[in-house]
RNA sequence: CGCGGGGUGGAGCAGUUGGCAGCUCGUUGGGCUCAUAACCCAAAGGUCGGAGGUUCGAGUCCUCCUCCCGCAA
């Protein structure tokens, strides 16, 4: 049985981990990053990662850095294990480290390589409003998810799946596939695939792209914005300096409104000189519908200020919003 | 002791300088309508998160407790 040290930090790498410990791997050691003051009171948190290894008893490192770090380097040739797992650790492995097991340090990557290299993989690829996405396993080298592949496979994004919902999906996937690439790595049939030059990158998210631009995207753009932020930030817009999070909408063209809106059609022609950002209807039964710059907005589920998230018509019952504001 | 917001009928909120607890919905019953996410009438439903204090009188002011939420990471 291979001898594995497996690094790694959030949910999406807890998966990975109870995988290869249920396929009875032996886990030598699990290294995650450090604790961190989280959440509310700022309390000292354990990664998911770490959790699930104090539960199962596994030997848990937490270097600080490992760059340099003579000390934990040592430690992990004393291991010396046959692979090193990688998965969303959220440190960049020095070459002394990738050299150290015999058959490799092999990396779940969250998308179909050489598409999307670097950090945010899943979210570009729901922000772009992709069809499909995978997974892919790799060697690792010291470029930036730029090794030989391994394995891949291939999953359909759904019309309105959100970052999250693919993000759990995919934390499967890779899990499962982990343990396969692991299979034949043992059995010496491992692939090994060259990634080419033709790659993109995923770097990752800034903060600045959560706010809507109603004057420069379109309803659809919106929408992937929308779906694609969701859990990790939210996008937002603002009315009257309050931020606001929706957490859910649809886009809708002018036909689809003056169908549900038939007095609507008379205004028609008008439609287009509105300014995107304005609220065209906003009534607790009927919705809240906002002017994109191609289409129309249609929220479903949406957040106020220092408030939680709720579906429009329990916000809308509370806080009025008015037909012609604009969002800014 | 990171910063901030909040707990008011089933839901979302308002409640002004302390003076009978309200709004928009929902629910139930009735009416109108070819029809409705429509409209009209009526009803039920709250010891205002908990404890103590100030006061003739506290949802409202003071103290403590508790639960929830947002930002930030």
């Amino acid at each position: 049985m291979l001898k594995i040290v497996f690094m790694g930090t959030p949910d999406f790498a807890e998966k990975s981990l109870e995988k290869v410990f249920e396929a009875g791997y032996k886990i030598e050691a699990v290294i995650t990053n450090p604790d961190k003051p989280k959440g509310r009171g700022m309390k000292l948190i354990s990664s998911p990662v770490k959790q699930f290894a104090e539960a199962k008893g596994l030997n848990v490192l937490q270097p600080q850095k490992i760059k340099n770090n003579n000390e934990f380097i040592e430690e992990i040739k004393k291991i010396n294990p046959d692979v090193i797992c990688v998965v969303a650790y959220g440190k960049i492995l020095p070459k002394e480290i990738l050299d150290i097991p015999k058959l490799g340090c092999i990396n779940v990557h969250g998308s179909l390589l050489p598409k999307y290299r670097g950090a945010a993989p899943i979210q570009w690829a729901v922000l772009n409003g992709d069809k499909t996405t995978g997974i892919t396993t790799m060697y690792m080298d010291v470029g930036m998810d730029t090794g030989d592949m391994i394995l891949k496979e291939e999953t359909e994004i759904g019309e309105d799946e959100t970052t999250g919902e693919l993000w759990e999906r995919l934390s499967n996937i890779g899990a499962n596939l982990l343990v396969k690439t692991l299979e034949l790595i043992e059995k010496g049939e491992a692939p090994r695939e060259k990634q080419g030059e033709n790659y993109s990158v995923a770097p990752m998210l800034e903060k600045e792209m959560a706010h809507i631009s109603w004057q420069n995207q379109t309803a659809k753009q919106i929408k992937n914005l929308v779906r694609g932020l969701n859990p990790i930030m939210g996008a937002y817009s603002l009315e009257n300096d309050k931020k606001i999070k929706f957490w859910k909408v649809e886009a809708i063209t002018n036909e689809d409104i003056i169908n549900i809106f038939p007095e609507f059609k008379d205004y028609d022609y008008k439609l287009n000189a509105i300014e995107p950002g304005t609220i065209l209807f906003s009534n607790e039964k009927t919705g809240l519908y906002i002017k994109a710059k191609d289409g129309i907005i249609k929220v479903l589920e949406i957040q106020g200020e220092n408030a939680k998230r709720m579906n429009i018509s329990d916000f809308l019952r509370g806080n009025k919003l008015e037909v012609g504001t604009i969002f800014e």
